[in-house]
DNA sequence: GGGTACTATTACGATCATCGATATATCCAG
DNA sequence: CTGGATATATCGATGATCGTAATAGTACCC
């Protein structure tokens, strides 16, 4: 779409900020919060969210808190950042005028 | 995301399907409609928009109504069909969902 | 009647994002 | 000790978008 910034978000993307907005967890926590949070109707593999955490870390969205715990740790603790929280309000805030639209289009049922 | 069917639909095909909801575009009127809806902060590119045409085309959401224009027509104008409008409609559900998740999570600013 | 801007479409290579599968390791229940 | 859940890593393939360039008609100005 050629954005605004970063916008829009990959589902994906804003999908792992609002899993960590209540705070931080590990990958496979991510992926367990993603599917609940849409009744199991979406679901990310390992592949998926795995590439897309390394990206956002990059990005500067998300930050590992490797935990150093105690011995072999296979636990990567991932925390959402301020410019993460910055840019999930920013996407949040242009679905919002996205569905405004929709509503108007009536291509909402009734509510929401 | 491994969807739930064919969702969620990448924001150029919501975009597209919302761009044609209020009626039949040329594929140029409705890069116009996509910077307008979004007020100038998207806009897609001739590559991007034809190439997701073509596809939305085979999948069947939209369907070209190449008017027989007289002589030289270069003009393809497109339309959304039922199940085009079936998927915007499930699309922005799922958006609304997201949103009222979003605003749980104080990700937006008051109102909207 | 030449220039230039807008309308309209096509094509292409590059890059990004996701998918799907596979692999590895630990831990716990039955 | 077998199977399932937790937890992460890696790979190739596909899909979607980007950016750019090329083409062509129309329209208006000077």
């Amino acid at each position: 779409m050629t954005p605004d910034g970063p916008l829009p978000l990959t589902p994906l993307s804003l999908a792992i900020l609002m899993a960590l907005a209540d705070g931080e967890l590990h990958g496979y926590g991510i992926m367990k919060a993603i599917q609940q949070q849409s009744d199991g109707h979406l679901r990310a593999g390992a592949g998926s969210l795995y590439a897309a955490l390394d990206r956002m870390e990059r990005t500067g969205w998300i930050a590992e808190k490797s935990g150093i715990d105690a011995a072999g740790e296979t636990q990567r603790r991932f925390a959402i950042t301020r410019a993460g929280r910055s840019v999930a309000r920013a996407e949040a805030v242009r679905l919002a005028a996205v569905l405004r639209q929709a509503r108007q289009q009536k291509l909402l049922p009734e509510g929401s």
